[in-house]
Formats: C-alpha cells, sequence, structure tokens
DNA sequence: CACAGCCTTGCAACCGATTGCAAACCCAAC
DNA sequence: GTTGGGTTTGCAATCGGTTGCAAGGCTGTG
C-alpha cells in the first residue's frame, strides 16, 4: 500500500538508516546522500510513518483533548483554539468525548493505548481528581478552566473562580442592587460551586443584600432559561450573576417571556464573554475570561512538559474583568 | 515507562504469542493460560499498545476529521456527534483544523504520516477534489456535508443543496413574497454556489418574482449581520432565503438594528434548524437538515469502507424540509 | 606518503506488538 | 496402547522505523 523506507532505500541505493536520517532533524548526512534520498522519496511519494517512529523515539506527538462541554457554544471557540494551537506546534489533537461519563477509567485507558504524549482536559466541571488519574497513569496532563489552587496536583490553567464570584457580588451590589441572585451550573461542576463560594463570601461582607441562589442542571441554555423561568415564577432578586454566559443567555430569554427588559427590570451579568455576548440582541454585560491566553499557556505547559515530564505542577491562574454592556443598571 | 507484551509474559509464565492472543478478538487460548494472563496483566496494569499493534494489523482506528467550520455554531453539534458517533464504534477522531486552508495537500500528508484508517470531511464549502486528494493518496474518504453528485468521485453524504435553493424560493413565493432576495455564504463555497442555483431556477419559473442577491463573506454571524446591513441601506428585498442559520441570524440582528421586525417588515428563511433557531428569541423560520442521520450515515460508510476500502463511491442524500417557525409572514 | 581525526555510512539490534507454521498437547475412539 | 483429530502453544519473522557502534571515507597536516 504506502511506501516504506525500504523502498525508498532500495531506489536511492543506499542503507535504510541513511533515508531515516535524511528525514530526522540533526542527524548526520552528506549532501550527496541526502539529494539522493530526497529525489527518490519524491519519486515514490514518501513521507515516514510516524506511528512506526514513535515505537523507537517514544513520542507520537499525540495530544489527547478531553471534553465534556459539547452544548456550551463557548467550547467551539475553544476547540477552535486548541487545534490551531496545537497544530501549529505539530501537535495532533485526538479527541475524547465524554459525553456523560465523569470517570476517566476509560479515557486513561484509550489515551495510553495510543501513547499519548500528554492530555489536556478541557472541563470548567470536572474535579482535580480527574485529571490527576492522568498524571497517576503516567500521562503528562494540563486541566484546563480547572478548579485553581495554590498548589495543585496536576497542571492548571484558568481563572480563579471564588474571585469571579466575588467579582460578580461586587459589581450587583455597586450598581444598588439589593436582592441578588446566583444562577449558577450544575451543582457538581466544580466552577459552580467556586463561583458560589465566592459570591456568598462578598455578599457576607454586606449586611444590606438579601440573596437567593438556585443551580442549573447544565450549562446551556435551556438549563439557564428554565432555571430563570422558576425564578420568575416563585418571585425573582433584583439582579442575577448567571455562572456562565450561555445561562446567561437562557435567563434573558426567559425574561423576555416575561415581558421583562434585562438592564431595566432585572439585572444580569454572565461570565465568560464569548462570541455571542456582543451580539446586539443580546449585549449581554459579562465577566470577561481570557480564553485565548488561557489556551496559550495551556499548549505552552504542554510542550514544557514534554521536555520534562516531572515538571513541578503549577496553576496559571489569569485575571479576569466586567466587560460593561447592556444587561445591568448604570452605575448610580 | 509503560508495561510492555513481554513482562506480562514473563510474570504470568508463557510465551508472549499468548498474551497477545488473550488480547485479541476470536485468537486460540485456553482458558487456563487465558485467566493467567489476565492475572498478570491486572496486576502490572497492561493495556495493548493500540499504535504498535497498528503496524502488523494495518488498522489504527484513527480516523481523520477535517473541517474548516469553526465559526459557526451548527459546528459544535456536528462535532459532538461525530466524535460520538465514532467512539461509540471504538475509533479515534483525529482533528484537523483548517484554518483558512484550502488546499488538501498538508493534511493529506499529515493524515497518512498517521495512517489514519479513513478520513473524513465534514465542510459544505470545500469542493469534491479537496476529497477527492485523500483518496488518492489511497486514504478511503467520505465527504460529509459534500457537494452532491450522481455519481461522484468519493463518498458524499448530506443534501441537495440546490433543492434546498429551490424549497426556499418556493417558500417564499408561496407566502406572496415578491421581491425577494438570497444572501448566501462565502462565493468559493459549493453550498453557497447550489443553493444560489436552485434558488434562481425556481425564479425563473416564477415570472412575477423580482430576486436580488448576495454572498457572505463567511458562514458567521459578523458576515450575515453585514451583508443584511448592507442590503437594508441599498433598499432590501421583501423575503429573504439566508444560506444558513448563522447567516440568518446575523440579518435578523442588523433588522432589529433598523428598527425592523422579521416576519412582519422583511421576511428570513435560514437553513439548518441548529439548536439556536428554536430559541424563542430567535424564533427563525428555517430548512431542517438532518444533521444527525447525515453524521450517522457518514460513520457507517466509514467503517463499510474499512471492511471494503474498494467500495464504489456512492452519495447519500438526505431530505430536507421547512420548519415553520416566526420569520416568515403566514400563507395567504 | 603516512597518519590523525572527523564525517558519513551500513550493520544489526530494538521498539511493542501480530501471526504463519510446526511442534506439543489433549482427549476420545478403536 | 495406538492412533487420529482438533486445540493450544511457542518460535521466529515481520511491521516501519531509529540508533549505538564500528568500519570506511575523506580531509588536511607533517
Amino acid at each position: 500500500m504506502s511506501v516504506t523506507l525500504k523502498e525508498v532505500a532500495a531506489l536511492a541505493g543506499v542503507s535504510r538508516s541513511a533515508v531515516s536520517r535524511t528525514f530526522t532533524e540533526g542527524a548526520s548526512v552528506s549532501p550527496k546522500t541526502r539529494s539522493k534520498v530526497e529525489k527518490a522519496a519524491a519519486e515514490l511519494g514518501y513521507s515516514p510513518n510516524a506511528l512506526a517512529s514513535s515505537l523507537t523515539t517514544g513520542r507520537t506527538k499525540l495530544i489527547g483533548l478531553i471534553s465534556n462541554n459539547f452544548h456550551n457554544p463557548i467550547f467551539l471557540e475553544v476547540f477552535d483554539q486548541f487545534t490551531r494551537a496545537l497544530q501549529e506546534r505539530g501537535l495532533r489533537p485526538l479527541i475524547v468525548n465524554l459525553t456523560d461519563e465523569t470517570e476517566p477509567t476509560n479515557s486513561v485507558r484509550m489515551l495510553r493505548q495510543y501513547s499519548v504524549d500528554a492530555a489536556i482536559v478541557a472541563s470548567s466541571t470536572l474535579p482535580p481528581s480527574f485529571a490527576k488519574a492522568f498524571h497517576d497513569a503516567g500521562v503528562p496532563v494540563v486541566h484546563t478552566f480547572g478548579r485553581s489552587a495554590t498548589s495543585p496536583e496536576v497542571h492548571v490553567v484558568g481563572i480563579d473562580n471564588v474571585e469571579c464570584g466575588r467579582m460578580a457580588a461586587r459589581e450587583l451590589s455597586s450598581r444598588g442592587y439589593r436582592r441578588i441572585g446566583y444562577l449558577g451550573g450544575p451543582k457538581d461542576a466544580t466552577s459552580a460551586m467556586d463561583r458560589y463560594r465566592g459570591f456568598m463570601e462578598e455578599v457576607e461582607k454586606h449586611p444590606e443584600l438579601e440573596v437567593t441562589h438556585c443551580f442549573a442542571g447544565a450549562y446551556s441554555f435551556e438549563a439557564g432559561r428554565e432555571e430563570m423561568l422558576q425564578q420568575l415564577a416563585e418571585g425573582p432578586a433584583e439582579g442575577y450573576f448567571c455562572g456562565d454566559d450561555i445561562l446567561s443567555i437562557g435567563a434573558l430569554s426567559a425574561l423576555s417571556d416575561h415581558g421583562l427588559k434585562p438592564g431595566k427590570d432585572i439585572g444580569i451579568i454572565g461570565l465568560n464573554d464569548m462570541e455571542m455576548s456582543r451580539w446586539e440582541s443580546v449585549d449581554l454585560t459579562t465577566i470577561h475570561q481570557p480564553i485565548k491566553q488561557i489556551i496559550t499557556a495551556s499548549v505552552d505547559l504542554v510542550e514544557e512538559m514534554l521536555k520534562d515530564p516531572e515538571r513541578y505542577p503549577e496553576a496559571r491562574i489569569f485575571p479576569c474583568r466586567v466587560i460593561e454592556r447592556g444587561t445591568l443598571r448604570p452605575r448610580p
């Protein structure tokens, strides 16, 4: 079927080693044989089998990319960035879609079978233990959007979710909202809990605030919408921190059902600043998460782990900031 | 580093072949040795190296998944479905993000280096020649969302875009729109051209119709919005067929800028029926494309090609239908 | 012209598996 | 106790590469 080293060697009239060496960076080949080999290779349309060579080199350049967020539009941006960043560095993304699985066993086994050089867990919902399982199985791993910690067990890149919770509460309070609410992601998502904690922490400092909270079933439009409908039925707060832009957009849809104007009748602040939030019809005030930098940093870390697998685990936490648009009332 | 066949064999006190055979379906091993091997394997945490075995079996179970649509939210649904469907059958998606590349050379070479068993080109914009390049390089390929043809050069799964164009024109005309427009995707996208052709074909049959057309720079919100703003500036038609839901949503945003109500002041019909189109705030009348079936059929074809690589190229074209929501005026 | 020293080259072992083949084994029937 | 059948097993070659090592080639110097 496909052309092999041996055939090229035969055609070029050199040994297999010679061929191998012309295709490996920094190996010693004379210009003469190199050109002979290149000519033969071109003639046969040869390109080296990456998997065969991985056997001896121990490097596949395959990177497992594991996620469970295939319903949040922000993840299209995330995948775009990740695949680009990996490709630019000659790495190949092997995707694992977790669907409903929250146990790492299967993905770990599978990625080990394919000898990935490293794995990236891209999820704000999975616990640190999930990523740790890869580390324990000898697969270098970085947990992107993972729970931040001062001394993490594996590399973590993302934001300080607790701080984002505080930031949202401060923002609501500073705009004069008194009865405020947290509409978070699923209760078992680390990001939902961390944002909740920060939100509540800040609320404690302001005795004048009244607070409610609820958790959506997923980070999805439908879940956000449903939860907000519920709130409206029970008597809503004046301003909400929705734990994600997609939840916010669902919530906005619920408001519009009831003829309520966001920013006027009820305040909404989201988190992520995804492309859609900028759409005029959405115009969502939100906490910007620097996705691009987070992803670049994640891939940087992957590369560094490839050089030094024993690298001490590190957390790279990026600051967030409020992007003011139209869904919160103006500051007094 | 990782445990190998040899070590398991040593611990179990059997030959390497025995170990190999206990891990391959349908090989002949006695229950006794099998259990010895399984015990040893469990003890060492062994799992076979898929890449090493691919060397001899010639099968990697890797499937290249190539796309250039990382800005259309529908593709999150597409990736979700594809990765699930592949995983369910024990196949592993290796992603290629084409960014701005329209030449297949690089992706073909890369996927050959990784010995993928097959490739899926998931794009409604790339020409048949793109997919053909994989076929010519000996990589079995199916072109999902590709241009349909009665005798395609490679497997094609998708819809009849020309017919969709006709359908849209019929739909507009049947609702009494007289001055109608086509707002298509990029001029170099096969789907944009095919839909255009069908649209025009149908228009020809109705002498009472007046028609305009334009092509957006990309299948994206921004591009759709911009193109519609342009139309509004130049004096718009009464009803538009936007060649994709995301273009429609961009167009809707432009309408709202001008205080125009879709379905009342101007009609819009999209194509895809993506999740977002069902949102109450969008409520887009659109032509439903059966994504899930298309993807299942694509992966079916991949599997069949794995069995019989010489399989004669086939087109699987799925019917579409109009989903009535709120952006077209009611039928008279 | 001889020789030292570096560059280039091929040999052969190896990476982690699979598999055709023949030997060894088991069990049953005669 | 043989013989015959089918199973199970291990040997060794193979898949497509890489790489340490030693031999061979080249250069330049004395």
